[in-house]
DNA sequence: TTGTGTTTTATTGCCTCC
DNA sequence: GGAGGCAATAAAACACAA
């Protein structure tokens, strides 16, 4: 509980010594010490200047709240002075005339606030940290308004990237499927030259394809594999930002030949193209990375809160963990 | 009526700007 | 150096369930 029951004594105290500045008459109680000279309090001119707002508003409200009897006069001003000093809610009207000030401009300048305060009959003082506490309290709920927002991105963000990773799944087993076509296809060619030329060679025809194909082979294949990227663009934006730029299928090739690993792009999902070129041929010397599998892609997390902690973990165990620098 | 959570008013201390 | 803003906090007022 944050309030509690006592300190009012010393809220007189409080009261007394911690006036600031030239307007720093923040209470009622020192309006009482002003109130003969001053018009700030019992029945100004500029009170009347609220009033006529006050009775435009159509309301019977009492215009200080702990003034309800203020006709009684001396009576209720020494029983004044005699309570220990009291915090006083501004009255609804009060209020609504602050809110329409403030929806005008949340600042406050001083001719303004010496404005008000007359208005209202309030000490500026009190203008200035009524101000001063909406302005907090509006800030904290443009935050709220914030976070709602980016919530709302992200889940969105978070629909699209889901159906993205189910996209490339088919994609990948699609081009699984054609690197087996495309395999079969140079096994039955192979075989036939071999038949042709009476080969004595008795070579798995894999590995035989693996040891045999020259550099220029090796990225034909990278090629058709690389086509079948081409197939829409959005698509292979998969394979550039967070995927390697082989099918499995070739990097088995390359695996069973010896090479156990391979030139590649670094995981810069978090970049534009053009940032991922110019970062990968201007900063960064090609690096070694091993085979990644399915399962060395982390879902993205499921809630918003998460998404900083997954994005740098995800990042710390691609670009840290996984790879290699040569 | 009372205990407890929330809201509002006000203070304090620090920082920035002129 | 003084004025004013802000964040953190205290404390009174208020709301409301049990």
């Amino acid at each position: 509980m944050a309030g509690g029951t006592g300190g009012s004594n010393s809220n007189l105290s409080v009261l007394l010594r911690s006036q600031r500045g030239p307007c720093a008459a923040s209470q009622p109680l020192e309006s009482f010490f002003l109130s003969g000279s001053s018009p700030s309090f019992l029945g100004s001119r500029s009170m009347m200047s609220f009033e006529d707002v006050h009775q435009a508003t159509g309301s019977t409200r009492p215009f200080f709240r702990s003034f309800d009897h203020e006709d009684n006069g001396d009576d209720d001003l020494d029983e004044y002075f005699h309570q220990p000093e009291k915090k006083r809610r501004l009255t609804v009207d009060q209020v609504q005339f602050l809110e329409k000030s403030f929806e005008l401009e949340n600042k406050l300048e001083p001719e303004r606030k010496i404005q008000l305060a007359k208005d209202l009959g309030l000490q500026p003082r009190q203008v200035a940290i009524w101000f001063q506490n909406r302005r907090a309290r509006w800030k904290t709920k443009q935050l709220e308004k914030d976070y709602d927002v980016l919530q709302s991105s992200y889940n969105s963000l978070k629909a699209d990237c889901d159906n993205l990773l189910k996209e490339k799944e088919k994609l990948k087993a699609e081009v699984n499927l054609l690197n087996d076509k495309l395999f079969l296809k140079e096994k039955e060619k192979g075989s036939s030259e071999l038949s042709d030329k009476d080969a004595l060679s008795q070579e798995p025809p894999k590995r035989a394809m693996a040891d045999s194909a020259s550099e220029g082979e090796v990225s034909k294949i990278s090629t058709v594999a690389c086509k079948q990227e081409d197939i829409s663009s959005a698509k292979s934006d998969i394979f550039d930002s967070d995927s390697p730029h082989y099918a499995d299928g070739v990097h088995s090739s390359l695996l069973e030949a010896g090479d156990s690993s391979y030139v590649f792009e670094p995981d810069q999902s978090d970049l534009s193209q053009d940032e991922e070129d110019n970062f990968s041929k201007s900063l960064l010397p090609p690096y070694v990375f091993p085979k990644l599998e399915d399962d060395d892609y982390s879902d993205p997390p499921a809630s918003f809160e998460d998404h900083a902690f997954w994005s740098w973990s995800s990042f710390e165990d691609h670009a840290c963990g996984g790879f290699s620098w040569l």
